[in-house]
RNA sequence: GGGUAGGUACCGAAGCGGUCAAACGGGGCAGACUGUAAAUCUGCUGGCUCAGCCUUCAGAGGUUCGAAUCCUCUCCUGCCCA
């Protein structure tokens, strides 16, 4: 493919290119290009607002370039305080190393492995001195750390900014010359992560990097950015059922940015928005899945919710043994999806009719279930039930 | 280092000796309505063997019949000055 198309497809969907110009000229070297991408093993769930990412270098992978992995094991230990309001509690680093291995994973659902070259960033990390770090802080000013607007608007606010926070950018920016980098890509909330890199880059003598960044997703509330933290994300290795189900709950609003962003077309927008969910969501699960678990998560949920037919679903199966209190019950029930309920909570649950045998409200506490509940369904709340044996 | 304002439940924020498991708002959960959407109304939102009991208001002591509220020390944070 020639320069000219691969930087129309490049440039597709992406916030913004500095520049596009200079991607240009790049492609136009002949080689394979070194794309590097970031990630933080913050957790150990890749969400689909990775995805959005991960898509993009993925088409550079597709493209011939050179897809080059950076797993922040380092970084991780300092937080990365982007789009952060709040100081970001630093990781443990077996729970990183843990994190990282379930990463990579996921991630190559989406690239192709044989084709990504994965770097620990401890690697050049972990050997500096502190004179070496002394050193690389040299070559940033405190003024330009200021500018950018995270740490700019909590020193507005008052709120504290740590120092290691502002090392962050630095650290990261030094992984672009490490690997060097031909073009990085993040979310738009890393543009002043990535354009610190590039001038690390220059720095050391070496081409600047060229900076994409990508619309952020937001999340299942709306609102925020999709995150782990913030617990509003749909993970790539969720259970189809649950993928299916928390795509089903964004807001109509919400659905046109996950047409573009995760499917990378415009929505249809005189479908019903219902349809449109639903062939969103289908079409996720299919992706992360396959096709025939897509299609049988929405036949699952059309009985589930549109024919409200619990009796038919296919729910986890739920031993009460002797156990009749309704309470007790339900806390076996919710065992046996895998929560856990203290039992204030539970009872409230059930004294506002949440808990249900058979479609039947079972409001009283103290009331018991019959002596006969095999095959009967306790629904427990709005998205989840068992079938008690 | 000096001065000063603070640290209350998931978050923000009242309370400043008893009637405080702690107002109010946000968030969250549930019910009604629905398309597991939005909007709206209602209820709940520390734990438990739940009409009662237990553990909380940065931490440790103390005063008091009684402390989130008063005193002492400690830890932490903001702001101003150096």
């Amino acid at each position: 493919m020639s320069p000219e198309d691969q930087l129309a497809v490049l440039t597709r969907g992406t916030a913004q290119v500095l520049s596009e110009k200079e991607l240009l000229e790049k492609l136009k070297l002949g080689r394979p290009l070194r794309a590097k991408l970031g990630v933080d093993p913050t957790a150990p769930d890749l969400h689909l607002g990775h995805t959005v990412v991960l898509e993009k270098l993925r088409q550079f992978q597709e493209l011939g370039h050179q897809a080059v992995l950076i797993i922040g094991d380092f970084t991780a230990q300092i937080g990365d305080p982007s789009g952060r309001s709040k100081t970001r509690p630093p990781l443990e680093r077996e729970e990183i190393l843990a994190n990282a291995e379930t990463y990579t994973a996921q991630a190559f659902k989406i690239l192709d492995k044989g084709k990504t070259e994965v770097v620990f960033n401890g690697e050049w990390f972990n050997k500096m001195s502190f004179v070496d770090v002394i050193r690389l802080n040299s070559k940033v000013t405190m003024q330009q750390m200021l500018q950018r607007e995270d740490f700019k608007n909590r020193i507005a606010k008052n709120q504290e900014v740590r120092l290691h926070e502002i090392q962050y950018p630095i650290v990261q920016g030094w992984d672009s010359v490490e690997v060097r980098a031909d073009v990085e890509m993040g979310g738009t909330d890393q543009l002043f992560n990535i354009l610190v890199g590039r001038d690390l880059q220059k720095e050391q003598g070496q081409p600047g990097q060229v900076v994409m960044t990508l619309p952020i997703l937001e999340g299942l509330d709306g609102v925020q950015k999709m995150s782990k933290s913030l617990d509003n994300y749909v993970g790539v290795a969720e259970e189809p059922g649950e993928m299916y189900g928390k795509l089903m709950s964004i807001s109509d609003a919400l659905m046109g940015r996950y047409y573009t962003l995760l499917l990378g077309e415009a929505m249809d927008e005189g479908a019903h928005p219902m349809e449109l969910k639903k062939s969103l969501a289908e079409r996720v699960v299919s992706r992360y899945h396959d096709e025939a678990t897509g299609a049988a998560a929405r036949a699952d949920w059309d009985t589930r919710f549109s024919k409200k037919d619990l009796s038919a679903a296919d729910l986890p199966a739920c031993d009460l043994g002797q156990e009749r209190r309704v309470i007790a019950s339900a806390a076996l029930g919710y065992a046996a999806v895998g929560e856990k309920r203290s039992n204030g909570d539970i009872r409230r649950l059930v004294q506002q009719g949440s808990v249900q045998l058979d479609g039947e409200k079972l409001s009283d506490p103290k009331a018991e279930l019959p002596a006969d509940v095999s095959g009967k369904v306790l629904r427990l709340d709005k998205k989840r039930s068992v079938r008690l044996v």
